[in-house]
DNA sequence: AATGAATGAGAGTTCATTCAT
DNA sequence: AATGAATGAACTCTCATTCAT
C-alpha cells in the first residue's frame, strides 16, 4: 500500500523528466504529466504543493543521483590525481549513460526554472570534489585557481559533449573519453 | 521615420531578451514583452509572425553578433595560438560584458526553445574557428580531438563562468582572465 | 451522474442555437456560448474540439432531428401522393413549429459555416423522399425534373415561409397551410 | 478625379462581395477586403463609417442591382401571365448569371447580418410583381394566396437551383428552364 | 486515496478602427 | 484624399488548480 503510493509519485517524477526533456518546461502541462504517469490530474496534488514544487524535487532529486554517482569509489585519502580521475570518470559516465537526468539538470541549470533556493540547495553535494581540490592546490598538483574556474574545466564541458551527442553529432566512445579525461587534466594541473 | 518603425522592432527584441532572462521563456508573455517594450499587444504581429517567429529571430541575431564580436582583430593567416588567444579573449570579453546575450544564447542552447532548424542556422558562423583548429590539428600544435571537444574545453567553460558571475559567486577580473586562457590553452594542447 | 455530463453537453449545444440564430455565427463568442449554456468557458472545450467543431455537432444534429420528423408515419409502400402528402405535411409541421431548428438549418445551408463534408453528410437521410419521386416519375404522377428541381418547388419555399413568419409578417395556419400543399403539389406534378 | 473616388468605392464593394461570398462574414477582415480591393485599410472609412455601413451599403446595391434586372422590358399593362413570365425569366437569368449577386443575397437573407431596417428598405423595389399577383387574383388567374406563399412558390424556388448549382451537383440549361417555368406557374395558378 | 469534471484567469492572436503623416 | 502603423478590446483556446464524489 505505502509501496504502491511511492510508485504514483515515482511515476509523476519520471513523467516530468521524460516530459520537459523533450518539450521544455513551457510545453509540460500537468494534465500531460498526469496522463504519462498514468494517474488523474487532481492526484498529482497528493503528492507535490504545486507544479513549481514538482520541479523542485525532481530537480533536487536528480542532482542528488549526480552526486552520489559522481563519489562512487571514492575516498578521501586517495592521491590528488587518482581521486580525480575516479570522479571524473564517474561524472562522465552518468553524462553519457543517464542521459534524461544529465539533460534535465543541463536545462536548469540555464534557466529561470528552479527557485535559487533551491538550486543553491543542490549544490553542497559537490563538497568532496572542492575539498579534494583544495587539497591539490596546497600540494601544487592543481592550478592555484578559484574552485569554479576548475569546474568550468573540468567537469562542465561534459555538459556540451552530451548536449552534442544527443543531437547525434557525435558519440563519445571509450577511447575519445580517456583523451577527453587528458584535455580536462590538462586544464588544471600546472 | 524609417528609424521609427526599426525601434518599435529593436525593443521588442530586447524587451524579449530581457524578460526571457529573468522570467524564462515560459514566464514571458506577449503582453508582458508588449508593456515592457513600451508598445499594444497587437504590434507585436506587425513585426513577427508569431512568439516563436520573434525568439528565433531574436536567438538568430544574439547569436550573430556573438559570431561578430568573436572574430573581430583576427584574421586567417595569423599564427595558430595568436589566432586562439584573439578569438577566445573576445568571446570571453563577450560572454563578460554582453551577459543578457550570453545569457540568453546559454539558455537557448539547454532547452527545446529553439527549432532545431534555426539552431543549425545560427551554427555557420563559427566555422573561422573550426578551420583554425584543423590547421592547428595539421600543424601538431593543437591535439587531435574532435571539434566539439575542443570546443567543449576551449570555448564552453566561459558559459558556466558567466552563470556563475550573474549569481554573483564570482568575479573573472584581467589577471583571472589570462590564468584562465592559461587553462583552456593547456587543455587544447598537447 | 452520466446524466448531468450529457446535460452540459445539450446546453451548450442549445445556447449555440439560439446565439447563433439571435446573432450569427460571427457573433457568437464562445464566452457568450458558456455563459448563455450556464457554464464556464473552459468547460466547451471538454465536449467540443474547438468552435467549429461545436458547430458542426449541432448541425448533424439538427439535419438528423429534421430528417428523422420528416419521414415520421411514412413508409415506402405508400402511393405516391399519400407519401408525399406524409412527409410535406412533416417537413411543414418542423419548419413551423421547431423554429429555431429550422432557421438554423437555413443560416448553414446559405453561409459558409459548415465545412462541406458536414454538409454533405447531413444530406443522406433524405434519400426516401428522392426514392419517392423516383417512384412517381416512372408512374407517371410526378413531373420528369430533376430531384433538385423538385425539392426547390415542393420542400424549399416552407424556408421561406418560415423566414417570413419568423419576422412575424405572416402567419401560416392549418387552412393555409392545405392551401400551400396545394401549391407545392401542383408544381410537382404534371 | 471624382470617377476615382468612385473607383475605390466600387472595387470596396465588389471585394466585399467576393470576401463574403467566399469565406463567410466572419471570415472578411477589412484588412483583406482593402488588401483585396487595393486601397489601404484606412481609406475604407473615408467611403464607410463602419463595416456593418459597407455591408449595408453592399445589401442595398446589390438589391437594387436585382430589382431593376427583374424589372426590365415588363409594363403593368401586360397580361398577367405575360408579365409574370418575363419577370420570372427576368429572375432566373439574374441568379444563374448573377451568381456572386445572388448568392450574396440568399446569404443575407437567411442571417442577422443585415439590420432589420435595412432589409425592408431593400424590399420595396418588389412593389411591381406584388401589383401583379393583386390583379391576378382579381382576375382569377392566380391563386388566392397571401404574396408571401407566392413567392416562396414562384420565386424562392431559384435561390435554391443557384446553391445546387454553385455546388456543381447541377446545372439549369434553357430546357430545363422553361420545365421550371412550368413548375412555378403550376404553383400559383389555380 | 484517487478521480476527473469543472473552473476561470490568462495565454497567444486577430481585427475594426484611429490618426499622424 | 490616402496611407498604413498603431491600438487595445475581444476573440479562441489552454492549463494549473480545486472539489464533489
Amino acid at each position: 500500500m505505502k509501496v504502491k503510493v511511492t510508485d504514483k509519485k515515482r511515476a509523476l517524477l519520471e513523467a516530468t523528466l521524460t516530459l520537459v526533456n523533450n518539450s521544455g518546461f513551457h510545453d509540460a502541462p500537468m494534465s500531460k504529466i498526469a496522463k504519462t504517469a498514468g494517474v488523474a490530474p487532481g492526484t498529482i496534488y497528493r503528492y507535490f504543493e504545486h507544479k513549481q514544487d514538482l520541479i523542485n524535487t525532481l530537480y533536487l532529486e536528480v542532482k542528488s543521483s549526480f552526486s552520489t554517482a559522481a563519489f562512487g569509489g571514492y575516498t578521501s585519502s586517495m592521491p590528488v590525481e587518482e581521486g580525480f580521475r575516479v570522479i571524473w570518470y564517474n561524472i562522465a559516465d552518468y553524462k553519457l549513460n543517464k542521459v534524461s537526468e544529465a539533460t534535465f539538470l543541463s536545462q536548469c541549470d540555464n534557466t529561470p526554472i528552479i527557485d535559487e533556493s533551491i538550486r543553491a540547495e543542490g549544490l553542497v553535494h559537490l563538497q568532496p570534489l572542492l575539498d579534494l581540490w583544495e587539497r591539490g592546490k596546497q600540494e601544487g598538483v592543481i592550478r592555484p585557481l578559484s574552485n569554479y574556474v576548475l569546474y568550468a574545466y573540468a567537469v562542465y564541458p561534459l555538459s556540451f559533449l552530451l548536449a552534442v551527442q544527443e543531437r547525434e553529432f557525435y558519440k563519445l566512445d571509450e577511447m575519445t573519453k580517456d583523451e577527453t579525461f587528458q584535455a580536462a587534466w590538462a586544464a588544471i594541473t600546472p
